[in-house]
DNA sequence: CAGTATCCGATGCGATACTG
DNA sequence: CAGTATCGCATCGGATACTG
């Protein structure tokens, strides 16, 4: 039973939006993927298989389309009308868990892998330099295999995120701990008072190490004030 | 495990918010129960142990504080703030309940005890006749033990349901199958419409059936505009 | 009125492996 | 790349009864 048999619309809503990992499905469809994989790196802690049975459900519930564009084979989620129409919800869960929610991050909750997801999403490539820009992400205080990170800001907006070294002259090191790191994105601390007390290193020319603060960017909610 | 392991807000907030029942519950916090049985009566297929968990959780989270008031021996449930500021995710997913799922009510949706406990709560009493007014509720394709319901408008505001005749005259009697009233109710039917085709029935002095849907009152989502 | 206690069954979901 | 298949446990939650 998955019903609630309420005719209330809150209850309508609940029946889709409660079940686990589907808002965050939706959030990252929201944030633009569309493919599976692309879906999966979003969420990786759930399993292929679950993740495929909530996107059958979302088509289901009229919030998803699936569809192989012509001449591809490579099938594409979109939303829906009604699934765009979700966006205040996950919006204000966003705005209210930033505000409300313990802001330690637990060890748990660390993942270079997802962080570095989100940093290529939200990486503003038109206000980078032009021409190429690569960026290597360094967490010292993780395992060999999560250290390093490359980012390829192409000058026209493309961003590719790479897990081994692309080869391409690294332009910019970025060094902190992963903690430190995911702190600032998600607006716990500032960049300048975290390079100021050297948390963060950045290794590059210095015009370069002036501006990428500027295009970085950070969580969407990260601006979101917090109670006193 | 009913943590997601992601320093994402929206994560966060869902943790808090996906659960089982949960935004029904806060939903009638929000709408301003703070007696465990007023609660039970909006979630009426919840059972109560599992409303006093959800209750426990939601203390946990910060969201709902529990208090005997000095003078009383009855708990009251109220929201915090951070509780409060559900409400425009409560709302949001009521707009989309509302303009997204099947407008059709199914027969497992419809409750007269649910449908008349929120009637009450949402009745105007500032736009009802000066002095007491009875209503008497009748459904007459309801079981019984579910066709008639009282509802005692006093003039200064207060409203009582009863579900047995309380005994005083009654001035205006509302005759309607559930689903009717229901969809009234819900915004799917408009009152005069229904009211013409006859397949809601008022009787009662004219001066009080000409004023009796203005201070009705509607689900908070009756309005909301549906896609075309 | 305001909850607990207990029981038990369904199933949700995680883990892992595998396929075209 | 884009999923299925299978398995099995844990737990969620529904039902019912009971208490101070």
């Amino acid at each position: 039973m998955d019903t609630y048999g309420q005719f209330c619309p809150v209850a309508l809503a609940a029946e889709v939006l409660t079940r686990r990992w589907t808002p965050l499905v939706i959030r990252e469809l929201l944030c633009g993927s569309t493919r599976f994989n692309d879906l999966r790196r979003g969420v990786p802690r759930m399993s292929p298989s679950l993740l495929s049975t909530r996107l059958d459900e979302l088509e289901v519930a009229g919030i998803v389309t699936r569809r192989v564009p012509e001449g591809s084979d490579h099938p594409e989620y979109r939303l829906t009308r009604a699934g765009e129409e979700l966006r205040p919800i996950v919006e204000a869960m966003g705005v209210w868990g930033r505000r409300w929610t313990s802001g330690d991050l637990t060890d748990d909750e660390l993942d270079p892998d997802l962080l570095m997801w989100d940093v290529r999403r939200r990486l503003d490539a038109s206000k980078a330099p032009r021409g190429r820009t690569v960026v290597r992400f360094h967490f010292p205080d993780q395992p060999e295999a999560r250290q390093s990170y490359w980012l390829v800001v192409e000058g026209h907006g493309e961003v590719d995120l790479c897990w081994h070294d692309p080869g391409h002259p690294v332009d910019l090191v970025v060094e902190a701990e992963l903690a430190t790191m995911t702190g600032i994105w998600v607006g716990d601390y500032r960049f300048d008072e975290v390079l100021e007390r050297r948390e963060v290193k950045l290794r590059g020319p210095s015009e370069l190490r002036r501006s990428f603060p500027r295009w970085l960017g950070l969580s969407l909610f990260a601006a979101v004030a917090r109670p006193a």
